[in-house]
DNA sequence: CACCAGGCCGTGC
DNA sequence: GCACGGCATGGT
């Protein structure tokens, strides 16, 4: 059985690969689809670590309850959100899509990804392609598909997974240097895969209603003091804007 | 028609 | 160092 917000976990905007299809959410991991739902009992090790069930939620949520009163509220509302152990591959190309995107059409590219050039593991489901897989695509392959402008950002990543998949065991400081190596990829995207697929607590990506919040919220402050849940601090903030709770300016 | 979306790049100062 | 326009595409 599951314990925490699945639903807010899968879709908060940190993944694009999830759909929900009748009563469970799917999605193709680790060459395979996998179908769950509140009911399902996890046991498979490799959900176990992508869901980070390990993590302990309870206190770090106690903790960030109390950094604000806006934080707290955030966290009644949205409940226990987890930060997923997602591929660091297929982060890097899902967060390139999201620059000045919207996740509706995030989500549409990252499937389309898929169908090009994924495995069909299941009738109708495709893997991510992984980067062997997409050696041989062309800017106007790419430019096809619909990506716009990030088409030269995925060739370079593409053309440098090697080094990029090499970041797992670097520490920050190195991990953002590498990623932000690529074209396409500045602090916002970097900080997202960090947080993302490497659980890096401390990253805090800063897009457009994170900057809202924290210019309303925490105007003169930055995201120190959420140390050492920062990133966590952000997903609840993101979602809960997201959701339509931030006050009106 | 405008403006926006989980930004970043290139240029100019 | 910071400010600005451009960028593909689709939605409102």
């Amino acid at each position: 059985m599951i314990n925490f917000d699945l639903e807010n976990t899968l879709f908060c905007g940190q993944s694009f690969c999830w759909r929900k299809e009748g009563e469970f959410y799917v999605a193709v991991l680790n060459n395979k689809v996998y179908r769950i739902n509140e009911k399902s009992e996890i046991e498979d090790p490799f959900l176990i670590h992508y869901l980070d069930m390990d993590f302990d939620y309870q206190l770090a949520l106690s903790k960030i309850r109390k950094m604000d009163p806006f934080l707290d509220e955030a966290v009644t509302k949205c409940n226990e959100i987890h930060i997923l152990n997602q591929d660091l591959w297929e982060t890097i190309i899902g967060f390139i899509l999201s620059q000045n995107n919207n996740i509706k059409r995030i989500e549409g590219l990252y499937d389309t990804l898929c169908r090009t050039y994924g495995n069909e593991v299941e009738e109708g489901y495709f893997s991510f392609p992984r980067p062997h897989m997409l050696k041989d695509v062309t800017e106007e392959d790419l430019r096809n598909l619909k990506v716009g402008f990030r088409a030269p950002y995925i060739l370079d990543a593409i053309k440098n997974a090697q080094v990029l998949l090499s970041i797992e065991d670097k520490d920050d400081r190195e991990a953002d240097e590498i990623l932000q190596s690529v074209k396409g990829i500045g602090p916002k995207v970097s900080s997202c895969i960090r947080l993302f697929s490497l659980h890096r607590l401390n990253a805090f990506p800063k897009d457009v209603w994170i900057k809202k919040i924290m210019k309303l919220m925490f105007e003169g402050k930055d995201e120190s003091i959420f140390y050492p849940y920062a990133g966590l601090a952000q997903q609840y903030l993101f979602h809960y804007a997201r959701l339509g709770y931030l006050p009106e300016v």
